[in-house]
DNA sequence: TTCTAAGCG
DNA sequence: GGTTGCCGCTTAGAAT
């Protein structure tokens, strides 16, 4: 092997903090990826082979490595040890799933053709170390991929320090990637990396109990070792330090500092037994590699490895030592190292085999969840072909199909239709599905060609699609045949727009919700992936990118054929799987009561849209515009030059560059934050700039979203704007409303207000909003049962104003407008699931003020802290939380090792509960809302739902019949099934506009 | 495509 | 293995 010369690039991995690292990555996925067939935890190895792959393949902040290092803990009985008895003591054993795992990653380095390094009495920091500085010597470019701080001390010339991401992105606790230089360091520890042994000598490391000078923290640490220059010296000179509290416990701690400091210094002079130069990244054999996938039960990275390196994965034997029923697994079953040479002789009488699902004897398992698993093996079983679908071009032939879905009862349909709007769309064809592999496509708006000459005429072959409707009508019309799709609503909404009603429908979009909301996704493409295995024709290859995109009624129709039909067919094998364990999961009346009746009332509510009063909108949108250049030039005058206001990072600059002003907080990137709530702090500290910052953003958000945005929306025929509500988009139940979101217009500024009042009722109408008043705090003293909380609501009183009194002994009559706003800012913060450091932000005072607040809200009603508790700890072992009416949201990283991340989750388990209940409630009331108007003969329309409000569109002549009528239901609407002992209020009213019915 | 900020309940 | 930070959403524009 050639010696290690300049121009080499080496990887030194930490072993065990990449094992960590994947571990806790895959406890946050979905547990059944974390196991194989025989039960053999591999989460955490395949997250390491992912990495690994990715490191020989691209390498890590743009550098390939030619040599890598995987190195590992050999024991645990150190030198440090033998100076520090006490050294790593309290580490609390590896999680169960855990230590099967460690084995394999070996396994998998080998898999990879590389070596893994260890070496008895020396952790993988010192053999780091000592590479790292063999290399360095040797003029190559080092790269320590590792966690550990303790590491960052060898960072010099030529040597850096990386850590990879961890957590998911948008979460609490997650990290992106760095990579520190020896200034990355200086910020870290506030010393150059030569220092940082000293300074966490001073600091101690709760985590490999070092003892460290208790009350130092790295800010008084590297100040220290600043000015005295490192740890003796600061040891020897005590006698200057002016704080006799510091100086008293440094005197005390000065031995337990030395011994911290060689704890954490790593050393260049370990002889290690394995040559770098050995290390080199090979060739990958990707048989070999393969081998070991297969026999992991990896399908991604399997797939992965056989594209890129061109070998048919199908033709590879699984690695039959690691394989399900090799002997090394039997091992790692039964908790035997493999690699250890302990292996006891009697290997032949491994434990027995494990079921695996497939010896199952599936005929004789007639629970609901057998019959789950057996239908869900049939679906499977047949293969997706997606060029053995019919195409219909014929009438006959389109009666002899529908004949048969007649007489099988079931039908799955999906729309191909022009635009994915379905307030202008076009059908193109129908896909249909009567049994698996049991597809056809027909053909109706595919146009002759996508050039200008033969353009506008339709292509033959085709049936006429008002034929087509009228023959297909009887199938959706009748209760006789199950009609089954993946997220229906857009199709109901084009089906309605030919006049066709669609009676007696499954949507598995739905089901999947109800099932499983929180912890998988339910498109379409997933859920075949996840419960088919299969990977449908992409959206994206079928009408391709950027410039060769064309129009869906341009698709060649075989292609759109094998598309949409393949998309028919995987929706009824889903459906096969689904349905079942509707019943076996007991999830059955939250469907049919919650969310499947819900459908057709959306799309009702979509069709009719709302009217905007438009001319209003522009002038706003004028007004807006001159408004946002007269602030602009006030701050180029402020500023001394002009810059885009709407980029943070050129305002960082100005603010925190050029003027100099106390910088609060950064971003997760590392940018300076320039958030409402730091320039408001800058603001009231007499900066005149951050003030209008705030002003021209508040007033480019309403123009660019709202004035300027909203026209855009309104459809040419009907001349409103109709939103699109999606059912499965929340966790807890809430609808969410997009293209436009009509459900963020303002209202909190006066500004803002304009804008809805732009939201009008055509002319002979009225709008009525009607709006539950504190739902989810009533649900609070329902749910968390706090008779204090109760009886105000019964009582009708100032729920706020009854906080403050009875935490703040003040009386409610003539209460300081204050001391209300903060009972009021407690009480969301309990909904929200509180925190100390949340409702200080909030309030703008102490976290230690905050903190007593909570402490005795909770004090005054016990309660609520009880229902907390419970929740959490539910949670915990069920890995979800429930609705007063027993839909259930899954909160699976309830029990991720991430504290932030815990208790992310943990608040969002608590706000579940509540939030989740009223969205419950609400759609309860929406679903009964058009029978009861019909009974009582009146026409209003029902438009749009905001979460704790419904508006609706009334002839003027029916105003007070309908109030009376809407508010009846939405206050009834838990009956019969939850009877509260909290009573709902529902406060309507009507008015010209949105803003005034409010 | 990702990040940051801002709108709502 | 290191420490965050009040729940649920969608949209727009700049930066990458």
């Amino acid at each position: 092997m050639a010696a290690i010369k300049k121009g080499d690039r080496i990887f030194l991995v930490d072993g065990s903090s990449f094992v960590f690292r994947a571990y806790f990555q895959s406890m946050n996925q979905d547990r059944k990826y974390n196991a194989r067939s025989d039960g053999l935890p591999t989460g955490a190895v395949r997250l390491f082979c992912v990495k690994l792959l990715q490191f020989i393949r691209d390498g890590a902040v743009g550098i390939k490595p030619t040599h890598l290092a995987i190195i590992f803990d050999k024991t645990e009985d150190t030198f440090r040890r033998e100076i520090y008895p006490e050294y790593k003591a309290h580490r609390p054993d590896p999680p169960d799933e855990l230590i099967p795992q460690f084995p394999l990653m070996r396994e998998a380095v080998r898999a990879f053709g590389l070596i893994p390094v260890e070496q008895g009495g020396f952790e993988a920091d010192d053999i780091i170390a000592a590479y790292a500085c063999q290399a360095a010597d040797a003029g190559a470019e080092v790269l320590i991929v590792s966690s550990d701080k303790d590491l960052m001390q060898m960072v010099r010339p030529g040597v850096t320090f990386y850590d990879f991401e961890s957590g998911i992105k948008g979460k609490p606790g997650y990290r992106p990637e760095r990579r520190l230089d020896r200034d990355g360091v200086i910020e870290k520890f506030g010393v150059p990396p030569e220092k940082v042994p000293d300074v966490q000598a001073l600091i101690g490391d709760p985590t490999d109990n070092v003892p460290g000078v208790p009350g130092i923290g790295i800010k008084t640490a590297s100040q220290l070792i600043n000015e005295y220059g490192d740890l003796e010296s600061l040891l020897a000179r005590t006698a200057e330090i002016k704080q006799p509290k510091r100086r008293e416990t440094l005197e005390q701690n000065a031995e337990a500092a030395r011994l911290s400091k060689k704890l954490v210094t790593l050393d260049c002079n370990m002889k290690v037994d394995t040559p770098l130069e050995d290390l080199v990244v090979p060739e990958l054999d990707a048989k070999h590699l393969l081998g070991f996938l297969k026999a992991m039960e990896f399908t991604a990275i399997t797939k992965r490895v056989s594209d890129l390196y061109e070998v048919d994965a199908s033709q590879v034997e699984a690695d039959p030592r690691l394989a399900p029923d090799g002997s090394a697994t039997a091992d790692l079953l039964a908790g035997v190292d493999p690699d250890s040479d302990e292996k006891p002789a009697a290997t032949a009488s491994a434990p027995a085999k494990p079921k695996t699902k497939k010896d199952l004897d599936l005929g004789a398992d007639l629970t609901p969840q057998g019959l789950a698993a057996q239908r869900a093996a049939t679906a499977k079983s047949a293969k997706i072909d997606r060029a053995a679908y019919t195409i219909i071009d014929d009438a006959a032939k389109l009666e002899r199909f529908l004949e048969r879905a007649f007489d099988g009862g079931v039908l799955s349909i999906e729309l191909l239709t022009s635009s994915p709007d379905p307030m202008v769309a076009e059908i193109v064809g129908i896909a249909l599905a009567i049994a698996p592999g049991d597809a056809a496509y027909v053909p109706v708006g595919h146009r002759a060609g996508n050039d200008l000459l033969s353009g506008g005429g339709l292509a033959p072959g085709q049936l006429p699609v008002r034929d087509v409707i009228a023959r297909l009508a009887p199938l959706l019309r009748t209760k006789g045949v199950m009609k089954i799709g993946h997220d229906l609503k857009p199709d109901i909404t084009v089906l309605a727009q030919h006049g066709l009603d669609v009676v007696s429908f499954d949507d598995i979009q739905l089901i999947s919700y109800v099932l499983d909301a929180g912890r998988e996704s339910h498109g379409l493409d997933s859920l075949a992936e996840a419960h088919l295995g299969h990977t449908r024709l992409k959206h994206g290859e079928l009408i391709g990118k950027g410039r060769d995109r064309v129009a869906l009624d341009n698709i060649d129709i075989t292609r759109a054929a094998a598309y949409a039909a393949e998309a028919a067919d995987v929706t009824l094998r889903l459906w096969r799987v689904f349905k079942p364990r509707l019943t076996a999961e007991r999830m059955t009346t939250v469907y049919e009561t919650l969310e499947r009746p819900l459908v057709p009332v959306l799309s009702r509510m979509e069709r009719s849209g709302i009217a905007i009063d438009r001319a209003m909108l522009a002038r706003l949108s004028g007004d807006f515009a001159q408004t946002m250049a007269r602030v602009d030039d006030e701050i180029a005058e402020l500023a001394g030059e002009r810059f885009n206001l709407g980029s943070p990072k050129q305002l960082g600059d100005i603010l925190f560059g050029k003027m100099q002003l106390p910088g609060g907080s950064k971003t997760a990137t590392g940018a300076w934050s320039t958030r409402a709530n730091v320039l408001e702090e800058l603001a009231e500290q007499g900066h005149v700039l951050p003030e209008r910052i705030l002003e021209w953003r508040q007033v480019s958000k309403l123009k660019s979203t709202y004035t300027d945005a909203l026209p855009t929306y309104v459809n040419a025929q009907s001349n409103r704007v109709h939103t699109s509500y999606a059912l499965a988009a929340t966790t807890t139940g809430r609808l969410s409303s997009s293209e436009p979101n009509l459900q963020n217009i303002p209202i909190r500024r006066e500004d803002g207000r304009k804008i809805r009042k732009a939201f009008v009722a055509p002319k002979g109408h009225k709008l009525v909003s009607a709006d539950y008043s504190q739902i989810e705090l009533r649900l609070l003293a329902e749910i968390a049962n706090v008779p204090t909380l109760r009886q105000a609501f019964q009582d009708g009183v100032d729920i706020h104003a009854m906080t403050a009194s009875e935490m703040f002994g003040v009386p409610v009559k003539d209460m300081p407008s204050d001391v209300r706003r903060r009972a009021k800012a407690i009480n969301f913060g309990i909904i929200y699931g509180i925190s100390a450091f949340g409702l200080a932000n909030q309030l703008a005072i102490g976290r230690d003020e905050a903190g007593a607040y909570i402490k005795k809200y909770f004090e005054r009603f016990p309660g609520i802290r009880d229902y907390m508790d419970e929740t959490k700890a539910f949670c915990r072992d069920h890995g979800f939380v429930a609705t007063i009416f027993g839909r259930k949201m899954h909160y699976p990283e309830i029990k991720a090792s991430n504290p932030s991340l815990r208790a992310f989750n943990e608040r969002a388990a608590i706000n579940a509960r509540l939030q989740g209940s009223a969205a419950d409630i609400i759609r309860r009331a929406m679903i009964r809302i058009q029978p009861a108007l019909d009974a009582a003969s009146l026409s209003a329309k029902m438009l749009l739902q905001v979460h704790d409000e419904l508006v609706f569109e009334v002839p003027d002549g029916e105003v007070e019949k309908t109030l009376p009528v809407v508010k009846r239901v939405m206050e009834e609407a838990p009956l019969p099934a939850v009877a509260l002992r909290v009573p709902l209020q529902v406060d309507a009213r009507a008015a010209d506009n949105w803003d005034e019915a409010h």
